[in-house]
DNA sequence: CCTCATGATTTACT
DNA sequence: AGTAAATCATGAGG
């Protein structure tokens, strides 16, 4: 204790020394210490110090007294100041690394998670940005409507839970930082305690509200997290394409047999006509490529049905082209359908539009095109309804499209394409029948 | 209930 | 990123 107050006192006479306090050591020293100003100061506040550290020491009302003296001393600001000092000094050197802590990674996941669902962020999107991109993953179409709106009314809930409770922390946490303020104002008349420390003091509590904050964030993420996997696990609940779109599919598919491979365009233009999605096509096409591959046998029948509906449609297709071509002059034939992909029904000559890797043709090719339709019809006409339904080489459809290697001829050089006298996709059979 | 068909997902590859 | 291949999971028909 006596080591303590030493320090104490030298402590103080060193800052006294060359601080704004020196106002206060002006006036008349209490005690009528008129000696020399410095030992008189000196003594006065090993006095006072004295005083302090012996407080606790003395009984309740005794201690009372003393403290009401001491308040009223007219050195108290200034040793209170210095006081304050002192312990700004030793507290910073203690905790100074912590006080100031990086952004915790975590928090920020949940932050941002929270964010790209929806829940927190600003109140319109409401989590329909992440429904609106489930939708599209699981399809988009009118059915899954019902699920939609049923996710995006649990998220709701989820968010407006969320932030009735984030509100309540914030309430809380503030209501608590003034209780505490007001209570270190008020203390800080008798004890030293610097803005500082209320400060840090604030600093304190909003790290003690803000792990509560990450513990509501969390369980608020992992609700979210099954809200979702529930819809995706609903998304898996498949339903069969309506039977035109699966018309439209299979005919693409075996009107491009040789490269069944649509393009973006082709894909799109194709969900839009079985009101599907893009990504729906592209599934399909690669269910149909692997199964048609695996049992070509087994899809014989169904590729000479789609034949023969090709080769009708494209009748009316190359008897309109060709009444076309007699009418325009040979340079520029059919120029103003070019680049669009029609579907056989629509009587256009989409397989030729579509040929050539996915490429929108040229005017230069659709005579050469023309051409091959009309062979392609020669053959596949004479037999129509002549089919067979074998494993061998005497189909309709033939599995030469595929390559040795068991994958599908090269697109950029399909000879059954590029060839003037056989059409695309090979469509037609190889005259066995 | 069983089987097959089929749309969707996952994994690995390029 | 697009695809093949394997696999999952459900729908439909018997």
């Amino acid at each position: 204790m006596d080591d303590q107050s030493r320090m104490l006192q030298t402590l103080a006479g060193v800052n006294l020394a060359g601080h704004s306090v020196q106002g206060g050591m002006a006036l008349p020293p209490p005690h009528g210490h008129d000696g020399a100003d410095g030992d008189g100061r000196k003594q006065d506040i090993g006095d006072i110090l004295h005083q302090i550290m012996t407080i606790t020491d003395q009984s309740l009302d005794e201690a009372q007294a003393k403290k009401h003296a001491l308040n009223c001393h007219r050195m108290k600001p200034a040793l209170f100041s210095v006081l304050c000092e002192i312990k700004e000094k030793t507290g910073l050197s203690i905790r100074g690394a912590q006080e100031e802590d990086p952004p915790d990674p975590q928090l920020m996941r949940l932050d941002n998670m929270l964010l790209a669902e929806g829940v927190s962020g600003p109140e319109k999107g409401g989590g329909s940005a992440a429904a609106a991109a489930a939708a599209a993953a699981s399809g988009g179409s009118a059915d899954n409507s019902i699920e939609h709106s049923d996710y995006r009314a649990k998220l709701t809930q989820i968010r407006q839970i969320y932030h009735t409770e984030l509100e309540k922390y914030e309430q809380a946490c503030n209501e608590f930082t003034t209780h505490v303020m007001n209570l270190l104002r008020e203390q800080s008349r008798t004890r030293p305690i610097s803005p500082k420390e209320i400060e840090r003091m604030v600093g304190i509590i909003h790290r003690k509200f803000s792990s509560i904050q990450m513990q509501l964030k969390q369980s608020t993420c992992e609700a979210v997290m099954i809200l979702r996997s529930r819809f995706l696990d609903a998304r898996r609940k498949r339903r069969n394409f309506s039977k035109q779109a699966t018309e439209i599919l299979n005919e693409y598919f075996y009107s491009h047999l040789s490269n069944p491979y649509p393009s973006e365009e082709a894909k799109e233009e194709l969900a839009k006509k079985c009101s599907i999605t893009v990504s729906q096509v592209s599934n399909w096409f690669g269910n149909k490529r692997i199964r048609y591959k695996k049992n070509i046998g087994k899809f014989q029948e169904e590729a000479n049905l789609y034949a023969a509906k090709t080769a009708v449609t494209a009748a009316h297709a190359v008897a309109a082209a060709v009444q076309n071509n007699q009418t325009n002059s040979p340079t520029t034939p059919n120029s103003g359908s070019s680049g669009s992909f029609n579907l056989p029904n629509s009587g256009d000559m989409y397989m030729n539009m579509q040929s050539l890797n996915g490429d929108s043709y040229q005017g230069s090719q659709v005579g050469a095109n023309v051409q091959s339709q009309v062979d392609t019809l020669r053959h596949v006409i004479n037999q129509t309804g002549g089919y067979n339904d074998g494993l061998g080489g005497n189909s309709l459809y033939s599995p030469h499209n595929l390559n040795a290697n068991g994958g599908w001829q090269d697109a950029t050089t399909p000879s059954s394409v590029t060839s003037p006298t056989e059409g695309p996709g090979s469509v037609h059979s190889d005259t066995s029948n």
